[in-house]
RNA sequence: UGGGGCGUCGCCAAGUGGUAAGGCACCUGGUUUUGAUCCAGGCAUUCCGAGGUUCGAAUCCUUGCGCCCCAGCCA
């Protein structure tokens, strides 16, 4: 039965577990999922985690129940007509797909806006609901507090006729906004705040981006979307903690609709606690302000954790979807450490991107008695050893130049380096990667003392690539042949905040902790020239520094620009900071 | 000082009365022409605290403590 080679262990969770006593007590024969964003603002790497929770339960369950027995639905939230945008659809669904996942049904809680008003009407004639011409700020008032209980609207025991008069003229537009609102008449005293007559509907003169000037009157969330989900059959409504004291909402509506409106299912809510990433933001309104406010090139900045920034910036579908794994499905609010993400693109990029030499900060060295005029095609595989034995596609080989004048690292010279250093240095002897054994003969220093040029002799007797077998050459170093070298523009992308947290509350001081260093842009890189003809959007292991992709606004073959997607780990400055 | 939730290794997270999975991070050693990868090993006598029940508790009971959410005509 189990003959699967590599599927990785499915980790249970509690949300699996319901869904599994439900299908066992035949209380659902259905796993029908919907993930359901607002269309104000583009998704982040929290929404990939619903979105792999509620995709990916219908993918799971698709392997024991029928086919049309389980989907998960996109339905956009456009219940406020203000903040909403068709172009945020756009990216959204653009967003989704880059991600993986593919949707049953495509739609929208305005599509059910006329449903909506009829069981409005119906909630009225059974007397559960109400108009209430109470100001914003006397509801408030009559609402209470956490502590202390709210009282009733003078306007809660208006007739029945009275109520659906008030309610159709409010839907003709004979009102303004924040006249009257239609309120559920349920328990002003209620603990749960959430149950003190909750708004249904409120006047808003604003056109729709879906359904234009049909409607001046839009439903709140807590009525639109218990019948959103019952409409669509939805079985498992998953949202997140903060949405708890909504439950007992959501199954009012749902339980005083049911008869009436005969829906296909009897949802419930679910709630599971929504992704935190140290050293980012995850808000709406802080991505929001960070965009509006240019503090970031725009929604798909490589430094943002929205899916368009980590797709700019080269993360993988996979990688994503990997983490998101990884990270599990719990009720206990949780930070998770960004280097769990980028141990997983790191994962994922290790059998993936080819490895090829690339200099960025380059410094020159002169192989002295190297001859002039002569050029070497050296052969580098594109792959380690090691990897080339799993994946016969991952065998090949480019040719490199190698001549008298080459780059090398700045950070691989040292003019006083300490014993465990095992790169370049007055009188030491290095690999360069593919190629010769070279020995520092001397440097040549500018007027301010820096060193400029590197001074070297090889050994003609190692041919390249191959080892002497009476030396032990620690360091192996990249280089580029600099006559050879294609320019480039890197752009060094690191973590957004330079704290693990931003500063909480007041509004605007997380700006404060903006990494400086989170974007560092190269010119003058110089790469090997097989990467002179690289398309937007390819990936590659830059060797020994980490992963790049070349940028996929910015990047011509004329003006090559790479991204840095993630470090390689590197145990070696890691130890010089201590 | 109401109601709803949550507290298991530095960070996530399994576990649901039978004697603490796994991943990330970290540490040690091996391989290595990437100080990468890979491989081997280490890393919670203890589960927020205190009592109690039990042969036996992270799991049950009692009682403290801590954190999150709810008073938008946002979602």
């Amino acid at each position: 039965m189990n003959s699967s080679t590599s599927a990785p262990a499915k980790p249970g969770d509690f949300i699996r577990d319901i869904i599994d006593a439900d299908l066992q007590a035949g209380r659902h024969d259905e796993v029908i999922t919907r993930f359901p964003p607002e269309p104000n603002g583009f998704l982040h790497i929290g929404h990939a985690k619903s979105i792999c929770l509620n995709f990916g339960l219908a993918n799971d369950y698709r392997q024991r129940l029928p086919q049309s027995k389980t989907r998960c639905n996109l339905r956009f939230d456009d219940t406020d007509p203000a903040k909403e945008d068709t172009l945020f659809e756009e990216a959204i669904q653009a967003d989704v797909q880059w991600l993986g996942f593919e949707w049953g049904g495509l739609y929208h809680a305005s599509d059910y806006f006329e449903k909506m008003y009829e069981y409005a009407e119906h909630l009225i004639s059974a007397g559960k609901a109400y108009v209430c011409s109470l100001s914003d700020a006397e509801i408030k008032e009559y609402r209470g507090s956490v502590t202390t209980p709210g009282k009733p609207s003078p306007y809660r025991e208006r007739t029945t006729e009275e109520n659906l008069d008030m309610f159709r003229r409010m839907r003709k537009g004979e009102f303004k906004e924040g006249e009257h609102v239609l309120r559920a008449k349920i328990d002003m005293a209620n603990a749960n705040m959430k149950m003190r007559d909750p708004l249904l509907y409120r006047i808003r003169h604003t056109s729709h981006h879906m359904t234009g000037d049909k409607w001046c009157i839009y439903p709140m969330y807590d009525y639109a979307h218990p019948i959103s989900d019952a409409i669509e059959g939805i079985t498992h409504s998953i949202c997140t903690l903060e949405f708890e004291n909504n439950r007992e909402l959501y199954d009012w509506m749902i339980d005083n609709l049911k008869d009436y409106a005969k829906f296909p299912s009897r949802p419930h809510q679910y709630e599971f606690a929504r992704l935190n990433l140290n050293y980012t933001v995850m808000s709406k309104r802080r991505l929001q302000e960070l965009v509006e406010g240019k503090h970031v090139s725009g929604w798909d900045d490589p430094r943002l954790p929205t899916i368009a920034g980590l797709r700019r910036r080269g993360y993988t579908p996979e990688s994503i979807r990997a983490f998101c794994a990884s990270v599990g499905i719990a009720k206990a609010n949780s930070t998770v450490d960004m280097a769990q993400l980028e141990f997983c693109i790191r994962d994922d990029l290790n059998t993936k991107a080819a490895r090829v030499m690339a200099v960025l900060k380059p410094l020159k060295v002169v192989i002295e008695n190297y001859p002039e005029d002569s050029v070497e095609e050296l052969n580098a595989p594109y792959w380690p050893q090691d990897m080339q034995k799993e994946d016969e596609t991952k065998r090949t080989t480019r040719k490199v130049p190698f001549a008298r004048e080459v780059y090398i690292e700045e950070d691989d010279f040292m003019l006083d380096p300490p014993k465990d250093y095992y790169r370049l240095g007055p009188g030491r002897e290095v690999r360069l990667r593919y190629a010769y054994l070279v020995t520092c003969t001397d440097v040549v220093k500018d007027a301010s003392g820096k060193v400029i040029e590197v001074r070297c002799k090889y050994d003609p007797n190692v041919k390249p690539g191959e080892s002497p077998p009476d030396r032990k050459v620690k360091g192996a170093i990249h280089w580029v042949s600099a006559k050879h070298a294609v320019d480039a523009e890197v752009r060094l992308y690191d973590r957004l905040l330079s704290e693990e947290a931003p500063p909480t509350g007041k509004d605007s001081e997380f700006i404060n902790a903006i990494n400086p260093g989170a974007l560092q842009s190269l010119t003058g890189c110089k790469l090997e020239p097989s990467l002179a003809s690289v398309k937007p959007a390819e990936r590659f292991q830059f060797e020994r520094q980490g992963y790049f992709i070349s940028d996929v606004k910015d990047s011509k073959p004329s003006n090559l620009v790479f991204n840095r997607i993630v470090t390689l780990k590197d145990s070696w400055t890691r130890a010089q900071k201590k």
